[in-house]
DNA sequence: TATTGTTATACTCTATAACTATA
DNA sequence: TATAGTTATAGAGTATAACAATA
């Protein structure tokens, strides 16, 4: 039996993982009426002065093409406004409304406070180490992208 | 300033580290023709005799309207095949073509080949603990999502 | 020339619910 | 009545590339 690689056991229970926390989190973020990437959006430019989007891009993993339709949608529903950039005459500065701001203030720490709960019965002394070692992880991931040498 | 919750970072971590994860895979993946899901099928559906469409959506965590679709695009390219299932009139059973068996012999292998190139940097001593820590991590997860009280 | 962001194309996935055929 | 799977609907995200305006 040829033996298969070491990393695959880790690989699926990170996949593994990372699905049962979307599935309760995408769930919990639905349920108050956004889409994960409208979320990902909105708690991203809470707490800020707003940014443009090339930077939003790059914080929430969106590419610029689909990130024009989120936004869209989420100026649809008056939570986000376009702004122009005073500094570059190409961009602009996606910004939360009044109405934007005042939804990241329900529904953020709403979401936390749900996950937190979800979260409460993991032992505390493992949340060091497991970040840790995910963050290893990620590092060693990223740098594979970053390569980009195909096998 | 309210202390946020201590999990935060560990989520965060944990979506970053997926998130690098599944951008390797999935362009990896795509390169060789199949979407994330299909892969994810034809993979599930390797080395076995076939499974009923509703054991594949559990594997696979893709609900039963999507795997519908899922397998009729893997039909359309004639990698799977759809046969009565002798033991239950509704039934069907989904299986692998003969191509699809030898791209998943052919594919399978390569891209575990390059997650495992791409994952050579990560200090083996943590596999272990890391995949356990997981283990605990979604165990709760999915306690959490069964139990399913609202916040 | 390079970069910012929009638009267009075409596909894929998602959730949900109604529907059929069988159990 | 309950279950397996399909179909229909409506919306959203994906990659990719061409494009306009500005730097």
């Amino acid at each position: 039996m040829k033996p298969t690689s070491p990393f695959l056991p880790l690989v699926r229970e990170l996949v593994r993982t990372y699905q049962a926390f979307e599935r309760l989190s995408a769930g919990h973020v639905r349920s108050m009426g956004l889409t994960p990437a409208q979320f990902d959006v909105v708690a991203t430019l809470g707490n800020t002065e707003g940014m443009n989007p090339k930077q939003l891009g790059e914080k929430t993993l969106i590419t610029k093409g689909t990130l024009t339709g989120v936004v869209d949608r989420l100026l649809d529903k008056s939570l986000v406004q376009r702004l122009p950039d005073p500094h570059d005459g190409r961009g602009q500065i996606v910004r939360l409304t009044e109405k934007g701001q005042a939804l990241f203030e329900a529904v953020f720490p709403t979401h936390v406070a749900y996950m937190a709960k979800a979260l409460a019965g993991f032992d505390s002394t493992l949340l060091g180490p497991t970040q840790q070692a995910l963050h290893a992880l990620r590092q060693v991931l990223e740098q594979a992208g970053g390569t980009e040498d195909d096998a």
